[in-house]
DNA sequence: CTTGAAAAGCTAACTTACTTAGGTAATTCT
DNA sequence: AGAATTACCTAAGTAAGTTAGCTTTTCAAG
């Protein structure tokens, strides 16, 4: 496949028997041609253009959090699936399964319920949902008053390992959020509902962007 | 497969005429076996102990914390894809082109560069990339100074896409964080960072909790 | 009352976004 | 010089979804 080939540039400075490390250099009469072009590269667009979100102009902050979600979500993504391998199931399966637990707080579960709630597709619950069946962790009956839809229960059983699973849960995620203060706690509970509102906006924007061009 | 059955509960409610809708029924002289089992059913263990996590010693705000997370990254993922059908990619090539550029100002660009920046593997990125190197936007070499070393860089015609993409990805973020203000997101910034550090600690903590056991 | 549209759920086939395992070549450590 | 490590690659597999198309049930309108 495709040989990759040592850029020109590298090869003037292996031969010149210069080693340039990136900002280090010292006595440094010329730089190589990759070099000089990403120096000379203009800087990306900003990605922002709300002054609130920009400091000096710069979207390096916003940028910053961006990547700061990202790094965060992937640790909490590997933490609910460590929760769900404690337990025997895999990570959208523990998270079904205990939202089918606390939507039940509300009244009766049903398939699109749950989609609703997760944001994911009904056929996909349908499928984590006959999974959890036939680990007999949660029990599915037909309601009675529309027979179309399906009650969603979590037996005893799935019960069980949900407990059994708590004082670990508790302890990691304890840990997790252990950063936060109460107050900053409270002020994010707040900014993430309003993010979520927001964020739903910008899909609707860009929606309407994307088939409007 | 598995017919499912109306529950007995269900049966005996219809049977009688009754209809009862969860939370609403007047007259009710008797609940089915679920309806009670779902009301006696001991809330869910605490998913958090830390006094600052709690409110009122309930953890709902905290469920409602790590939901609205959820929702929130799933918009931003959403919108991260329609980035990227802009420019004509997936999701993760337009993340790890744009990583590349942006990397690209602090120095050479490796493979395992990226991986980290991402916390992907490096396997994962090599298969990105060539996808990247065939569509034309990243140039591969050879990095003289270490042989095993690949450099990547973007083409003219990557930072041309990237560059297309700009306005739209603007407003776009503007609406998604629309609803900080410029202290809010100042302190955002710093929670969020403080927060991949603990959820680190957590991953870890989880970890050698799941083998000790 | 019936008919037609909409809603709930299901299955099957597919896609995307990854990981693990195992290999080669270059580098570094001893 | 040999051993361990690092960087990258390929191939095969898995997890987490989606879309399309079907059946059954409900609901609304003629």
């Amino acid at each position: 496949m495709a040989r990759i080939r040592t850029s020109s540039s590298e090869q003037a400075r292996v031969a010149s028997g210069r080693r340039v490390r990136a900002g280090s250099s010292k006595a440094e009469t010329s730089i190589g041609r990759r070099e000089r072009e990403r120096r000379s590269e203009p800087l990306p667009s900003l990605t922002v253009s709300r002054p609130e979100l920009l400091t000096h102009g710069s979207d390096g902050e916003f940028r910053r959090l961006v990547h700061g979600l990202f790094s965060f979500m992937a640790s909490h993504e590997e933490i609910r699936a460590g929760h769900a391998r404690v337990i025997g199931l895999a990570g959208i399966e523990y998270t079904v399964l205990i939202s089918i637990a606390h939507l039940a707080q509300g009244g009766d579960v049903s398939v699109s319920g749950v989609a609703q709630h997760l944001r994911l597709t009904g056929a996909f619950i349908t499928n984590v949902c006959n999974r959890l069946v036939s680990l007999g962790l949660v029990d599915k009956s037909v309601d009675a008053n529309d027979r179309r839809r399906v009650v969603l229960t979590v037996t005893t059983e799935g019960r069980h390992r949900l407990a059994k699973l708590a004082p670990t849960q508790r302890q990691v995620n304890d840990v997790e959020f252990g950063c936060l203060s109460a107050k900053e706690f409270a002020g994010l509970v707040d900014i993430i509902e309003r993010l979520v509102e927001s964020g739903e906006k910008a899909v609707a924007l860009q929606r309407y962007l994307a088939q409007g061009k």
